[in-house]
DNA sequence: ACTACATATGAACAACTGTTCATATGAGGT
DNA sequence: ACCTCATATGAACAGTTGTTCATATGTAGT
């Protein structure tokens, strides 16, 4: 931040109090930014699709999403870190879900979005 | 993809079947992808956030964020190319907006979500 | 025209991300 | 116990992203 920019500092200042009275903690900033890096892969975002209405194996997701198994299972590992979905092993399958319902709404809400 | 892997290929075909069925567009989730990238780095939700109510110049911005004038405005500029914000000069000032109400919505879920 | 200020932009760089390849783990059937 | 299949994981690598620094553009006032 150069010494000469913005020297009419208080052009806007009651906006500026109002504004930083919005501001959120650092922590919910990282929070919601981790939750959408998340959602803000193609793959994963298909593999989110395709478990939005059931759960599926690793070797379902590689057949429907046309993707290597190493990276679905990297992709999966990653989702399930962050609690976006969970897995139960059922033999020697690994059975993938959606772990709770607010990837579905913001799922729906940008597919909208993207329709507009 | 080796060879060796998935031989029971066929092991639930069914849910496979509806799996791809419910698959989007290539397009589709790229345009989401696109969507989430931007408000997936701490400082464009920043950026949002104080944006959420009322217009702000790039001077008020970088005191509001305390980030330097270089990196709001490169930020600003991706934000402005994807549309989620949008700008106005008056004077010396160039003041930037929220684009539309899909960026406030999508906000507001995962801010609640952040408050589980 | 000249100067000062507000904003934009390009290059460089470090940090991060997603894929592949190779290999490890772990369960089931024999 | 052994073999096979399903899944997980680590290392390596290319591509992307966000910041800084230096500089360019453009507007207003003189």
């Amino acid at each position: 931040m150069k010494a000469d920019v913005c020297k009419e500092f208080f052009t806007h200042p009651q906006v500026i109090e109002a504004a930083k009275s919005d501001l959120l903690s650092d922590e919910e900033y990282d929070y919601m930014s981790m939750f959408f890096k998340m959602v803000s892969d193609p793959t994963r975002l298909k593999i989110i699709n395709v478990l939005f209405d059931r759960e599926l194996c690793v070797c379902d997701l590689m057949i429907v999403t046309e993707m290597s198994q190493s990276a679905i299972s990297h992709q999966l590992s990653k989702l399930k870190q962050t609690r976006l979905v969970k897995s139960v092993k059922r033999g020697k399958n690994v059975f993938y879900s959606l772990n709770d319902d607010h990837v579905r709404q913001i799922f729906r809400q940008a597919q909208e979005h993207a329709r507009e």
